[in-house]
DNA sequence: TATTTAAGTGTTCTTTTTACAATTATAAAA
DNA sequence: TTTTATAATTGTAAAAAGAACACTTAAATA
């Protein structure tokens, strides 16, 4: 059923950006290319959007296909359309963000693509333009994060207000003040304090923490204002 | 030159909600649209992306044909790829938003494809999932200005207080206390008393100011907090 | 000259943000 | 058993920002 018939038509691709946090700090989620052009390169996980699907679909499939992730959070980030972007033919490309605490899938990514973990500073060259997203992609959660509460989905179903400051630390490049810290988390209630502590860290241990999911979700809308000084981020 | 032979390809195309503010409330320019389906429907201001271009290219492009406008402030939006978004065959349209001074293009307007302003409150059905996109573009915008002085993208060179109070209570269906907000935007040093007053608005008139354009791109990416009590605005 | 209308402006109180350091729990070492 | 080392936990005071609130002024028109 072709209608609009003089029309060009486009390979269409998303790539996605998968950011993960393991307690310590912010890492991204590659795959050497398996096919030409770039073959063996490090990349995002990427591949062609099918006929009948939608874009959240066609990122979900592949971020399934290659990670055997499943379920995490995925935001759409932006749609990138230079011509030759890819040297081989034509194609536009859709970027998603997700956000995925690393040990939670640690069993899940050793498979048939082996994804690896970089930190963002030893990353390696990326393909095409995929070190740009990379960059939409970080600016884009510093700004959102900033408003809203999304890196929480970083972080284990429990947690500890050090690994939380460590988070957010880790996503701005920044040092907070630990009082001041989690005066404001506990501030905005949205953290049950559990009675057990994590004492891999150090010898007291840290008290763990559960998100109250309830305020979690009807805070998500919220603006919130977690970074002190934005203006003064060392970026 | 095709290469990824097997992979499926589609129709690519844009389109731009452009809102526009008169010094009294903000608008959104329609037209009617000019082919099947959905010939004579109000419809956003939309076309096909073609072979050699990218979609900023696109963008422009296209508002310039339909309604003569070029150069504003225009910025991507999100993509949308539901398969039967369009009845005729499955088309992607990647949304632009554009923020112009209904004043200043006032002229240029009266063109082949008459578009139309329409305030937001007094809209027609448009078609397709253009009614999400605006829903959309409408969020992106209050959640932006709420950071970044955008809205001046909106006002002519020389605009009064009241002028832009009026703006920021438009966008955020709001009330300001005039007092409070001439004190936050003064305090931010962007604007320029000029002699001259505005007095088609009322007997004692309102001084003009210019904005500061070099503080003006400094300040852009720092966070700003102009809207008082975010949490509670009117949505 | 009086009236009308919107513009312009200051102060106080409250809330939020920031700066800053001593104490405590616990494991490991002595 | 005691000492030591390490990271977790907690409070206060000062400064800045935000919110509430009403009168005076400029200028056109009646």
């Amino acid at each position: 059923m072709i209608k609009y018939a003089k029309e060009s038509r486009f390979i269409q691709a998303v790539d996605c950006i998968v950011f993960g946090f393991d307690g310590e700090t912010l890492k991204i989620l590659l795959i050497q290319r398996g096919f030409e052009p770039e073959k063996g390169k490090w990349s995002l996980m990427g591949g062609f959007v099918k006929a009948g699907e939608d874009f959240d679909q066609a990122s979900n499939r592949i971020l399934k296909q290659l990670t055997g992730l499943d379920g995490m959070y995925l935001e759409q980030l932006n749609t990138f359309s230079h011509p030759q972007r890819d040297p081989m033919e034509r194609t536009i490309s859709t970027a998603y963000f997700a956000l995925i605490d690393i040990n939670k899938y640690k069993i899940q990514l050793s498979d048939d693509y082996h994804p690896e973990w970089f930190s963002l500073k030893r990353m390696p060259k990326l393909i095409f333009d995929h070190q740009q997203m990379v960059e939409l992609a970080l600016r884009r959660i510093r700004y959102k994060a900033a408003l809203h509460p999304i890196l929480f989905e970083l972080l284990p179903n429990r947690f500890t207000i050090p690994q939380l400051q460590n988070l957010y630390e880790s996503v701005y490049n920044t040092t907070i003040d630990k009082r001041n810290f989690s005066k404001r988390v506990l501030a905005t209630g949205l953290l049950i304090k559990q009675e057990e502590k994590d004492k891999s860290g150090s010898k007291r241990g840290a008290y763990y923490y559960h998100l109250n999911m309830q305020k979690y979700y009807a805070k998500f809308q919220a603006f919130l204002n977690f970074i002190p000084n934005p203006t003064n981020l060392i970026f």
